[in-house]
RNA sequence: GGGGGAGUAGCUCAGCUGGUUAGAGCAGCCGUCUUAUACACGGCCGGUCGAUGGUUCGAGUCCAUCCUCCCCUACCA
C-alpha cells in the first residue's frame, strides 16, 4: 500500500479539524506533550514515500479509509448550513456496467461538486438512475431468449416487469460500486442493500421489509420500498421508476391535456417490427445506418393509353402491395420513350439513371398533363386492395389507381414518378390524406402481412422481396432491379430496419411554427405555441460550449410534436383514458386521483407500483358518457421519466418550500450527442409547461469518447477498455487526469498510451513529494520547526509560493466557471515549475547541513507548497491529493482536518504569498539560465565544470531583487561571477522593438518603414525614453528596449536577453571541475552499492598527479559524499572501487563501508 | 439537401479581440544533470497552418469559393 502513512492507524481526533497551517511558521511551535511523543527521533514525522508508487493500491487503501472514517458524511455535515449549490444529476441508465465514457462525465460531475464543497456550499449529492423503457426490456428479453412481444405476453407481463426492475437494481448496484471506485462522491445506496431488495423482489414482492433511511427505519412491502427509493425517507440515489416520479409525470400530462396539447394522432410512423412499437422523431437519428436495399423499377400499364406504361421506382418492394397512386411533379417535364415494343412514361431528367439500353423519345408533356391518368396496379386482385378501392374515396365513388401531382417529386433519383402508398410512408400518408386517397395498411405490429394479401398473408415483411419481384416478373410489371445503397432508419435499440405503419400514437403538441423571426412575435403568439415558450426558457440558460444554445433552439424550431406513447410493457403507464363509447379523453393527474376516480380494479393496483399489468386493471367512469373506461395500454417515452426529475427529486409536490431552495439547478452536465432532443429537451419542455422557467442555470456539455485509434470502442476491434480494467490497471486518478486535460467539446481518444502520458505527469509530482519526504525524514525536519518569515526567505522560495498562490486563485476561478481543462492546465504548469525549476534549483538546500536556517526555509517552503497543491488538486485528483495531505499534514498535526476533502479552497489563505515582481524576476533568471545551458552545450563544457564569468544583458526593464537574483543565477549556471552589461557595452547593442498591437492602428502604412529602421538599428533614443524610428516618434510605452548581441561574439540570446560566457577553463577551474567529477562518480558508486542516503563511508583516492591537483578540493568532496575520512593512496583490496574521468585520464577511488550490510 | 464544428510537425493537440521569427507533449535521433536513481532536463529533426482568391501596412487568425472529415438536421420514393 504505497505511500499511505502509518498515522492512518492512529485513532481519530475527537474534535473537527481546523485547517492546516500553511503560512510560514507557526506562532506557537507546538504543545510540548505532543512534540515529545512523536518527533524526538527522526523519521517519525512523515511516513516514507516510495518513488515508485502503486497508485491503484493506494486508491483502494484510501477508499477503505474514507469508508471507515465516514469522511463523506463528515463533509456533508460540515457544509450543512452553507449556502446551497444545486447540482442535478442526469440519470445514467441502470442497464449495464458503466463504461469509461461514463467515467468521463462522472469526473466532471465529481470535480465541480467537490470544488463547491470546498467553497463550503451545501449540496444534495444525489445520483440518479434511469430505469424504465425499452433499454431494459430489450436486455431482459435477450436474457430470456425472447424474440417477440408474444413471448412476453406468454411469460406474463407482471413477471416480465419484475425482471426489468430486478435488472435495474442489479446494475444500479454495479454502477454504484464502480462510481465509488472512481472516487465519485455521492449519497450512494449500499450496493448490497440494492441486491438484497432485488432478491426479495424476485422471491416475494409483497413481503414486508425494513430498511434504514436517513430519518430512521422504513417499513413497507418490498415492491413499495423499491418504489420509494431515493425519496427523503429512504434516501440514496433517485430512480426514475419511483412512484413519485411516475406520479409527477401524470400531473404533467394532465396539465398538457388541460391546455389542450395532448392528442391522439393517426399517422404512418416508423415502426420496429421486432420491438413492436413506433419510433419517435426524437429517437430516429441514432438509428440511421447505411443499408443495401433492392432498387426496383416497375412498369404500371396505363388503362386509357393502351401499350403505354408509367415507370416508378421504390426501395421497399413490399409497399407496392399498398400502392394507390403515382405522383408526378406538376411542373416537371415527362417524356414518352420507345424501348423495343415498350412505350414508357418517365421524367425527362431521370432518363439517364432510370432506363437501361437504347431508347427513342416520342413525346414530351409537363406533369400537370398526366394528372388523372389511370393505371393498373401490380396487386389489384388482392382482397385487401379490392376492398379498399371499392370503399373508395370520401365522396363514395369507387377508386382506381391514378396519377396525382405532388410538389415533392424530384428527378435526381428514381424515375421522376413516385409510387405512393399512404399506409406505408409518412409523406405518402400526408399526401393521401390531403387528396382523400384510400389507405392500405398491410402489416401487423410484428411486421407480418395481415389477411387479405393472399400468398403474402402471414409472411414477414423482411422476407418477401423475392416473392414480390417474381410475381411482378410473371405479370409483366417488372422493369429492372439493382441493389441500392442508402441511409435507412433502424431501431436504435435492437438494430432492426424500420418499416412504416399506420398507427394511433399519443402526442404533445409543440405548437405552431411562425414564419417570422422570434423577435417579431407577439406575446399572444408565444403563449399559443409551446415551442416558443421553451425557446424563451432556453434564452435564460448559459450553454457551455456556446453552440449548444443555437443547437437547442434549432431543434426546437424544427421538431415535430412529441410522440410520447410506446406500445410496450416496462415503463411509465400513460394515464390516458380514451373512452371507446363516446371518444372523450381523460387524463389522470396522480395516484390519489386515480383512486378517487376508480370505478373498478383499484384493489388490483393497490399495493403495487403504478406499472403494468396492475395499473391496467383500473377503470374510471367516462366524464362525458359515464361508461367505464380502461387506460390505454401504451407506456410512456422514457425521456418523460428523466425530464421530470427537477420536480420529482426536489419534492415539488410534497415540500414546495424545499423544492424552491434547490430549483432551478445551478448546474447540469451531460454528453452532448443526442441530449438536445432527449434529456435537455424533456427537462426544458416539462419545466416550461409546469413553471415556464429554466430548470437549470448552466449546462456544460462534452463530446464523445473513442478508442485510441479514433474509432468507437468496440470489443471486436480490440480498442475497447472496460471501466473496471482501466481503474485497476491505470488507476482512477490517472483516468481522471486524462479527462481533466481533454477538451470537452472535442472527442477524446482513450487508451493505454494516453494513460501512460497522464501517469508520467502525475509521477513528476509524486517524485517531488517523495523527494521532500525522503529528505525531511533524513533531516528530521518537521512542520513545527520555526522557519524564517517569508520576507527573509530566498527569492526561489518566495517565487514558488507566489506561483502557488496564483495557481490556486486562477484554478479556483476557472473551476467556478466550469472550465476544468484550464484549471488542470494551471495545475500542470505548476507541477512543471515546481519540479523543473524549484526543486531542481534548490535540491542541495535540502541535503546539506551547513546552513540550517536556509535548509529549514527550503523545507518549510516545499512543505507549504505541497500541502497547498494537495488542496488545489483535491477535486480533480482526490486520491493523490489525499495521500499527500494525510502524510504531510494529518500525520504531523492531529488537530488538522483529517482529510484534504474536509479543507476549504486555499486561494484566500494563500493570497498573501503573491508577488508578481518576484515571478517576473524569476522568469528572467530562468531564461538566462537556459541560455547558459545552451552555450555550455555548444562548447562542450559540462555544467559541472565551474567557469569564471558570465555577462548578462537584460531587456530594458529593471531587474528587481537584483542581488538575490544574480546570486541564484551564479549558483545555477556554476560560474564565479555574474556581470550585468550596461547599455554602453561593446558586447551588445540596444535595439528597439515597437509594440505592434499598440501602434499598428495608429501608424498603418508607415509600419514597414518603422520596422525596417528598428531592425537596422537606425534609432534615436530620447532622454524621456521615447524613440524616433524612420521619422516617427514613439512613446516609451509603445516600444520595448531589447539587447541584441553584436556580430562576432559567442553568445546566446533570446528576446532581448543576452548572455556571454567566458569559456576559458583555467587549471584552477579544471581542478575544481575534476573534483566535482570525482564527487559525482563517488555518488554514482554509492548508488550502485545501494547505500542508505545517510550512510557514512570512508573514501580512498588513488595517489597520482590527478589526486594531487585536486587535493585542495578533497575535503569538500568528502563532505558532499558523506565520507568521514578520506585518504590518498593505494586502494584497499576488497572494497568497492570506481573511477572518474578527469583532465589527464582516469582517477580511481574506493569506498570503504563503515557498517556491514545487514548488520 | 440545409445548419454547425474541424482541418496547424509522423501522432495528439495549443495558438487570446489579426501583430511580423507558429508552439507543447508523444514518437525518432543526440546529449545533459543527478543520492528525486526504472526520476528529470536540454538540443536536434520535423510544418507552403487543407486549397485558391480577397481585405489589410501585416492573415494560422477576418471574408469568399472549393476540397476532406465529424456532428446536428431533413419527407426524397
Amino acid at each position: 500500500m504505497g505511500g499511505l502513512p502509518d498515522s492512518d492507524r492512529r485513532p481519530e481526533p475527537a474534535q473537527r479539524g481546523r485547517l492546516p497551517e500553511v503560512r510560514g511558521h507557526r506562532a506557537t511551535p507546538s504543545r510540548p506533550g505532543r512534540a515529545g511523543r512523536r518527533s524526538s527521533s527522526r523519521g517519525q514525522m512523515f511516513a516514507p514515500v516510495s518513488s515508485k508508487p502503486d497508485f491503484v493500491a493506494q486508491e483502494h487503501a484510501l477508499l477503505a479509509l474514507w469508508r471507515d472514517r465516514r469522511t463523506f458524511a463528515k463533509l456533508r455535515a460540515q457544509n450543512a448550513d452553507g449556502p446551497r449549490w444545486s447540482f442535478l444529476d442526469g440519470p445514467i441508465t441502470a442497464n449495464n456496467p458503466m463504461g469509461v465514457h461514463h467515467a468521463w462525465g462522472r469526473t466532471y460531475k465529481d470535480v465541480f461538486q467537490r470544488y463547491h464543497a470546498m467553497r463550503g456550499e451545501c449540496q444534495r449529492w444525489q445520483n440518479g438512475f434511469d430505469c424504465q423503457g425499452l433499454w431494459v426490456e430489450v436486455n431482459v428479453e435477450r436474457e430470456l431468449g425472447f424474440t417477440s412481444k408474444r413471448d412476453i405476453e406468454e411469460h406474463g407481463v407482471a413477471e416480465f416487469v419484475s425482471l426489468c426492475k430486478q435488472r435495474v437494481l442489479t446494475f444500479a448496484a454495479r454502477q454504484t460500486e464502480q462510481s465509488i471506485r472512481l472516487g465519485y462522491w455521492m449519497d450512494w445506496d449500499d450496493p448490497d442493500q440494492l441486491r438484497r431488495l432485488r432478491d426479495l423482489l424476485a422471491a416475494d414482492p409483497g413481503a414486508t421489509v425494513t430498511v434504514d433511511g436517513p430519518r430512521g427505519p422504513v417499513t413497507d412491502t418490498v415492491e413499495m420500498i423499491v418504489g420509494r427509493l431515493g425519496m427523503p425517507d429512504v434516501g440514496g440515489s433517485y430512480y426514475t421508476f419511483s412512484n413519485e416520479n411516475n406520479d409527477l409525470i401524470w400531473a404533467f400530462l394532465k396539465e398538457c391535456h388541460r391546455r389542450g396539447w395532448l392528442y391522439k394522432g393517426h399517422d404512418t410512423m416508423p415502426w420496429c417490427a421486432r420491438c413492436g412499437t413506433g419510433i419517435s422523431q426524437h429517437e430516429m437519428t441514432e438509428g440511421y445506418q447505411d443499408r443495401e436495399d433492392p432498387g426496383l423499377t416497375v412498369r404500371l400499364p396505363l388503362v386509357d393509353r393502351p401499350g403505354e406504361a408509367l415507370l416508378v421506382w421504390t426501395t421497399t418492394p413490399w409497399t407496392l402491395t399498398s400502392n394507390v397512386a403515382a405522383a408526378v411533379g406538376a411542373g416537371l417535364a415527362y417524356v414518352k420513350v420507345r424501348q423495343g415494343s415498350d412505350l414508357l412514361w418517365i421524367g425527362k431528367g431521370a432518363l439517364k439513371q432510370a432506363l437501361v439500353g437504347p431508347f427513342e423519345i416520342l413525346e414530351e408533356r409537363v406533369g400537370a398533363e398526366l394528372e388523372g391518368w389511370r393505371y393498373a396496379g401490380p396487386f389489384d386482385e388482392l382482397p385487401a386492395v379490392r376492398a379498399a378501392f371499392a370503399a373508395g374515396t370520401p365522396s363514395g365513388a369507387p377508386y382506381a389507381h391514378r396519377v396525382v401531382t405532388w410538389d415533392e417529386v424530384g428527378e435526381e433519383e428514381g424515375t421522376g414518378i413516385v409510387h405512393i402508398a399512404p399506409g406505408c410512408g409518412a409523406e405518402d400518408f400526408a399526401l393521401g390524406k390531403s387528396l382523400g386517397l384510400p389507405m392500405i395498411a398491410p402489416l401487423d405490429e410484428s411486421g407480418i402481412f395481415i389477411d387479405g394479401f393472399d400468398a403474402l398473408s402471414g409472411r414477414d415483411v423482411r422476407d418477401v422481396t423475392d416473392h414480390i419481384v417474381e410475381r411482378l416478373r410473371h405479370h409483366g410489371f417488372f422493369y429492372r432491379l439493382e441493389p441500392y445503397l442508402h441511409r435507412y432508419p433502424h431501431c436504435w435499440r435492437c438494430g432492426t430496419p424500420l418499416v412504416f405503419r399506420l398507427v394511433d400514437e399519443w402526442y404533445i403538441s409543440m405548437g405552431d411554427v411562425y414564419d417570422r423571426p422570434r423577435a417579431e412575435l407577439t406575446a399572444a403568439e408565444v403563449d399559443a405555441s409551446l415551442r416558443y415558450q421553451i425557446m424563451e426558457v432556453v434564452d435564460g440558460i448559459r450553454w457551455i460550449p456556446s453552440f449548444g444554445y443555437e443547437r437547442e433552439l434549432d431543434w426546437l424550431l424544427n421538431m415535430h410534436d412529441w410522440m410520447i406513447s410506446k406500445k410496450r410493457y416496462w415503463g411509465l403507464a400513460l394515464p390516458i383514458y380514451d373512452c371507446r363509447a363516446c371518444g372523450a379523453v381523460e387524463v389522470i393527474g396522480g395516484r390519489d386521483e386515480l383512486k378517487e376516480r376508480a370505478v373498478e380494479g383499484w384493489d388490483v393496483l393497490e399495493g403495487h407500483t403504478p406499472h403494468r399489468p396492475y395499473v391496467d386493471a383500473v377503470r374510471i367512469a367516462c366524464p362525458s358518457c359515464g361508461a367505464p373506461v380502461e387506460r390505454i395500454r401504451d407506456v410512456g417515452n422514457p425521456w418523460l421519466d428523466a425530464g421530470i426529475v427537477p420536480f420529482s427529486t426536489l419534492h415539488y409536490r410534497t415540500d414546495p418550500e424545499e423544492w424552491a431552495n434547490w430549483f432551478p439547478a445551478d448546474f447540469i452536465t451531460e454528453s452532448f450527442p443526442g441530449q438536445f432532443r432527449n434529456w435537455f429537451y424533456s427537462l426544458l419542455a416539462m419545466s416550461t409547461v409546469l413553471r415556464r422557467e429554466p430548470p437549470f442555470r448552466t449546462i456544460f456539455g462534452y463530446a464523445t469518447l473513442f478508442g485510441e485509434d479514433g474509432r468507437p470502442m468496440h470489443k471486436s476491434w480490440g480498442n475497447a477498455i472496460e471501466f473496471d480494467e482501466a481503474a485497476e490497471r491505470m488507476g482512477v486518478d490517472v483516468m481522471r487526469w486524462m479527462y481533466a486535460t481533454a477538451r470537452p467539446d472535442d472527442n477524446i481518444l482513450f487508451g493505454w498510451h494516453a494513460a501512460d502520458e497522464a501517469r508520467r505527469e502525475l509521477l513528476v509530482l509524486w517524485n517531488v513529494y517523495s523527494f521532500f519526504v525522503t529528505y525531511a525524514r533524513l533531516a528530521g525536519w518537521s512542520p513545527e520547526r520555526p522557519a524564517p518569515p517569508l520576507a527573509e526567505r530566498r527569492l526561489l522560495d518566495r517565487w514558488i509560493l507566489s506561483r502557488l498562490a496564483a495557481v490556486s486563485a486562477r484554478a479556483g476561478d476557472l473551476l467556478g466557471d466550469f472550465d476544468l481543462l484550464a484549471a488542470a492546465r494551471e495545475i500542470s504548469g505548476f507541477i512543471d515549475d515546481l519540479s523543473t525549476r524549484y526543486v531542481r534549483f534548490s535540491r542541495r538546500r535540502f541535503s546539506r547541513s551547513d546552513d540550517e536556517a536556509d535548509r529549514d526555509a527550503a523545507f518549510a517552503t516545499l512543505h507549504a507548497v505541497l500541502v497547498g497543491l494537495s488542496r488545489v488538486m483535491a477535486p480533480v485528483l482526490p486520491f493523490l491529493g489525499e495521500a499527500l495531505y494525510r502524510n504531510l499534514v494529518v500525520a504531523a498535526d492531529p488537530s488538522a482536518a483529517e482529510s484534504v476533502h474536509l479543507t476549504t479552497w486555499p486561494a484566500e489563505e494563500l493570497a498573501g504569498y503573491r508577488d508578481t515582481d518576484v515571478e517576473e524576476t524569476m522568469d528572467q533568471v530562468y531564461r538566462a539560465t537556459e541560455l547558459v545551458r545552451s552555450l555550455r552545450s555548444q562548447s562542450g563544457i559540462k555544467l559541472r565544470q565551474p567557469l569564471a564569468r558570465v555577462w548578462v544583458a537584460l531587456p530594458g526593464t529593471e531587474l528587481r531583487y537584483r542581488e538575490d537574483a544574480l546570486a541564484l543565477y551564479a549558483e545555477e549556471v556554476n560560474v564565479k561571477h555574474v556581470e550585468v552589461l550596461a547599455d554602453g557595452s561593446e558586447l551588445v547593442d540596444r535595439r528597439v522593438k515597437p509594440l505592434l498591437p499598440k501602434i499598428g492602428k495608429k501608424l498603418g502604412g508607415a509600419i514597414p518603414a518603422v520596422m525596417a529602421a528598428a531592425r537596422a538599428g537606425e534609432v534615436e533614443i530620447h532622454a524621456d525614453g521615447s524613440v524616433t524610428l524612420a521619422g516617427v516618434t514613439l512613446a516609451p510605452d509603445e516600444v520595448e528596449i531589447l539587447a541584441t548581441p553584436r556580430p562576432g561574439t559567442a553568445v546566446a540570446h533570446d528576446e532581448g536577453l543576452v548572455v556571454v560566457l567566458d569559456t576559458v577553463v583555467t587549471p584552477e577551474l579544471r581542478a575544481e571541475g575534476d573534483a566535482r567529477e570525482l564527487q559525482r562518480a563517488v555518488q554514482d558508486l554509492r548508488r550502485e552499492m545501494v547505500l542508505d542516503l545517510d550512510e557514512r563511508i570512508g573514501l580512498v583516492v588513488e595517489a597520482g598527479p590527478a589526486a594531487g591537483r585536486i587535493a585542495g578540493h578533497l575535503p569538500s568532496v568528502a563532505v558532499e559524499t558523506l565520507a568521514d575520512s578520506f585518504d590518498v593512496g593505494a586502494l584497499p583490496s576488497g572494497s568497492a572501487t570506481g573511477s572518474a574521468t578527469v583532465q589527464d585520464g582516469v582517477l580511481r577511488f574506493a569506498i570503504v563501508r563503515r557498517v556491514r550490510p545487514n548488520a
